[in-house]
DNA sequence: TTAATTTTTGTTATAATATAACACTATGTA
DNA sequence: TACATAGTGTTATATTATAACAAAAATTAA
């Protein structure tokens, strides 16, 4: 059961200081906060982060380098991810959208390649923002 | 006329190397490529790459860091990108699909949010390398 | 249960990507 | 001319990410 992976020790600190934050971390914050925890080198976060990324517990963020906790329980949406970014405050939000992701999965190009993921980044003001 | 802006000598060079390579250059390659013609700096590169997607003339790559050149002659289609990538061979394409762009184009979620740009990557294999 | 294999760990070092700060030059414009 | 704006060159440094290696832990197979 690929989607109800035994997470590792280290993997288990980094995805839950990623959960608790509702925005996305970098991986250098990351391992500040997890020092406490043992966890003293770049290269163990990095490990745990490509890890949680591959089963789809994380996504991440390319336009930031930081990863986000997906929030879809059934989770196995590493291959199709959605965010909405807020260029003045950088809230991040995952969408959810099935009319988008059925146009998405279904679409085809004319070069004959075959898709298995795609990443969307939408830029612009949240509400919050729009209003200052 | 902002698309048909007056490029300035470092720009012009670093735009010149990514147009005429048909895939995604890396920053430091590109710094490589031009230190023949006076840049020497790393800074240098970034400044001009930074203005030349501003302007459109190139796209970043998010989740290779590269850049490529926009193809699209009428070029200011900075706010809205749509990549191919084979995670194979890492050959990038520029796709563009109308009902697609239309479709990402009147995209609107139900938090308020204004989007003026997205940025779409899909990942998968191109022809040759699924025939491999 | 041992041995073999795979995965994860911990560690040091380093590579690759990107920006800060500052003094100076060129260009536009009022 | 004076002023503002944008670009340059430079040094130093910050940020993001991986290589290489030895050891420990977990898994599997005999």
């Amino acid at each position: 059961m690929q989607n109800q992976q035994v997470l590792t020790k280290n993997q288990k600190i980094v995805l839950d200081i990623i959960e608790k934050s509702s925005q996305p971390l970098k991986a250098y914050s990351i391992l500040f906060d997890v020092k406490k925890k043992g966890i003293n080198a770049p290269l163990q976060v990095y490990r745990a982060l490509d890890k949680l990324v591959e089963i789809g517990k994380i996504h991440k963020i390319e336009s930031r380098n930081a990863f986000i906790a997906c929030k879809n329980s059934k989770c196995q949406i590493t291959k199709a991810t959605v965010f909405s970014i807020c260029e003045n405050c950088e809230d991040v939000k995952e969408i959810h959208d099935h009319k988008l992701s059925e146009h998405l999965k279904h679409y085809k190009d004319n070069k004959g390649m075959k898709y298995s993921k795609y990443n969307l980044e939408f830029f612009g003001l949240c509400k919050k923002c729009i209003n200052k």
